[in-house]
DNA sequence: GCCGTTTTCGGCCCGACTGTTTTCAGTCG
């Protein structure tokens, strides 16, 4: 089995927190949870670098001995230190860390004082109430353990961020509507558009004691008030949300707004950048010695460590604040960039609307172009077109652009890609079309150097323009196929194929880790929304997040183009 | 365990809230 980055990253969390419980020097165990970080959010896999002799001890945070371990890792599967830590701590204990209000000092009390390994035996010992008897533990304590066990067995995952825009919607309506509240924000993963969403952050300013936390935990959807204070507060509404809200004034909302953004890691590298030039940040402004000497903006705050505005989704410590103090930040694509959309369904397949429809929902955006790009007959489950059916509605498509005005229909196909690598639609039609987008919608299960080979193979057909989809994860409901995103990404460079970046909320598939490397490797995106029906148009601005997350500039995107640049890089 | 335009040793981001406490540890973000 190869061994990829998230095992790396998973066995390094796992030592760190062995570590905690074992009560290890914090700064060893920070070591290891930045390792963790580091590794699982490189866009290549270390296995390979090792592969090319590349030293991994310059990887940010990786020294020679994480670099050895992580070598070690790669060439036998398996960490020695972890198996040793493992024969002192019991590895079940690991569990009870999910718990919130448990951290490593109480997991290690439960298990030294009343021997409890597993959230079974812990559920017991709730029964019998033997928790509150603990020196540091109490009712309450006892309590909200009980609360939480009920909660993980329901298990959340993570919102997806068109889920969190419906949640936190109406939610800001309601605090805006309170009295002496100047401003609310969303801050937190929300405002950097992760594709998932743990948790809501928000953040007012109010005139001092409008009351706003009152309001708050009285909204209607709250179903637990987890904590108030005057500055904070946290609640979990009834869909299971946690909403954390802080009120700050005005003088300090560039700061606040910055600290709870985030990311941890990006704030963690801004602090330092100030403890350098003797300066402090905390949420409350930028301070040398006690005087605030910043904080009522964001610019400010950067401006202070000597950093331009960094855009919230970069805020990653993926290598932004090294590019802002060197002047190379990218000037990220915008929905305003977007000049039409290159992946739409009608309802001759899967789609809800006819072609006219679509076509004049798509002007109505302001787009130049649409490219309706039915399914090919793989694909039965969605009526997918056979070659002489493809034809004939490609007539149907000149038909209509002879009487279209302030739009251009593009005339596309979404091929299959087979098991065998072949596409599934004869080169005889695909020739009759202004580009193809090709994509795996069977066989899933394929081995990666399988997957990996059928995916290239299709791109030597000189037909294969973009590729959908790439990964075929469904956030939440599918794990991506099994397939070597690098190496998929360098063979289209070398062919000059585009990748797609679909812009379904479902998918926002590539994310945003490939993406970077597509641009790294010079191939450019096509930001698609795959509308099958003329309100799904609207998703588009989930595709440009996602992109700008990917540091995704308007000359790295197909569609941000005029069409007669646009049809000249569609030629192959 | 990592890291270095003051350092190869001695630092490592910073604050709010809770619960169990007689002044603060633990946890979280």
């Amino acid at each position: 089995m190869p061994i990829h980055n998230s095992d790396i990253a998973g066995i390094f969390s796992r030592v760190a927190d062995m570590l905690d419980i074992k009560g290890e020097n914090p700064f060893r165990i920070r070591a290891y949870q930045n390792a963790a970080r580091t590794v699982g959010e490189l866009s290549r896999d270390v296995s390979e670098m090792i592969d090319r002799e590349e030293d991994l001890s310059e990887l940010s945070g990786i020294g020679k001995d994480l670099a050895g371990k992580i070598a070690e890792i790669v060439q036998t599967g398996s960490l020695k230190f972890l198996r040793e830590l493992e024969t002192e701590i019991p590895p079940e204990l690991l569990e009870l860390l999910k718990i919130s209000g448990l951290g490593p000092r109480k997991v290690k009390a439960l298990h030294r004082e009343l021997g409890i390994k597993t959230l079974a035996q812990l559920k017991d010992a709730l029964k019998e109430h033997k928790i509150r008897e603990l020196e540091g533990f109490g009712e309450k304590t006892e309590a909200n353990i009980s609360d939480e066990l009920e909660r993980i067995t329901g298990s959340e995952p993570r919102l997806k961020l068109v889920i969190a825009d419906e949640i936190v919607k109406p939610l800001l309506d309601y605090l805006q509507k309170s009295s002496g509240v100047k401003k609310v924000e969303v801050a937190g993963s929300y405002r950097r558009r992760k594709e998932t969403v743990g948790d809501l952050d928000i953040l007012v300013i109010q005139k001092k004691d409008a009351g706003v936390m009152d309001r708050f935990v009285h909204y209607e959807d709250v179903k637990k008030v987890v904590s108030q204070g005057s500055t904070r507060s946290t609640v979990l509404l009834k869909s299971g949300v946690q909403v954390d809200l802080r009120a700050v004034n005005e003088v300090s909302y560039g700061a606040a707004l910055h600290y709870f953004t985030g990311s941890k890691a990006h704030n963690i590298a801004v602090r330092k950048l100030a403890v350098k030039k003797n300066l402090k940040i905390n949420e409350y402004g930028v301070f040398r010695d006690k005087k605030r000497i910043a904080g009522r903006t964001e610019e400010e705050v950067f401006e202070q460590v000597g950093l331009p505005f960094i855009p919230p989704e970069l805020r990653e410590d993926r290598g932004e604040i090294e590019a802002a103090r060197d002047h190379r930040l990218p000037s990220l694509v915008t929905l305003k960039d977007i000049r039409g959309d290159l992946h739409a369904h009608t309802r001759i397949t899967d789609g809800h609307a006819d072609l006219k429809e679509m076509a004049e929902a798509a002007r109505e955006k302001g787009y130049e172009y649409l490219a309706i790009t039915e399914h090919s007959k793989h694909v039965a489950v969605a009526r997918g077109l056979n070659a002489e059916e493809l034809l004939r509605h490609l007539d149907d498509i000149d038909r209509l652009n002879e009487k279209l005005d302030g739009i251009v229909l593009l005339k596309g196909v979404e091929v299959d890609i087979l098991e065998d690598g072949s596409l599934d639609l004869p080169d005889r039609v695909l020739s009759e079309l202004d580009f193809t987008i090709c994509s795996v919608h069977s066989r899933f299960g394929l081995s990666s150097k399988k997957q990996t080979e059928r995916i290239i193979k299709a791109m030597d057909n000189d037909y294969f323009r973009i590729l959908g989809h790439p990964s075929g994860r469904l956030i939440n409901e599918r794990a991506p196929y099994d397939v070597d995103m690098a190496q998929v990404i360098t063979a289209a460079a070398k062919r000059e194929c585009f990748m797609e970046l679909n812009a379904h909320p479902d998918r926002l598939d590539l994310n945003d880790r490939h993406l970077l490397l597509a641009k790294e490797l010079g191939v450019k995106i096509a930001i698609s929304t795959d509308a099958h029906s003329t309100e799904s148009l609207n998703y588009m601005r989930f595709g440009v997040w996602q992109a700008r997350r990917g540091w995704i500039e308007p000359d790295d995107v197909l569609n941000t183009r005029k069409l007669t640049d646009l049809r000249r890089l569609l030629k192959r």
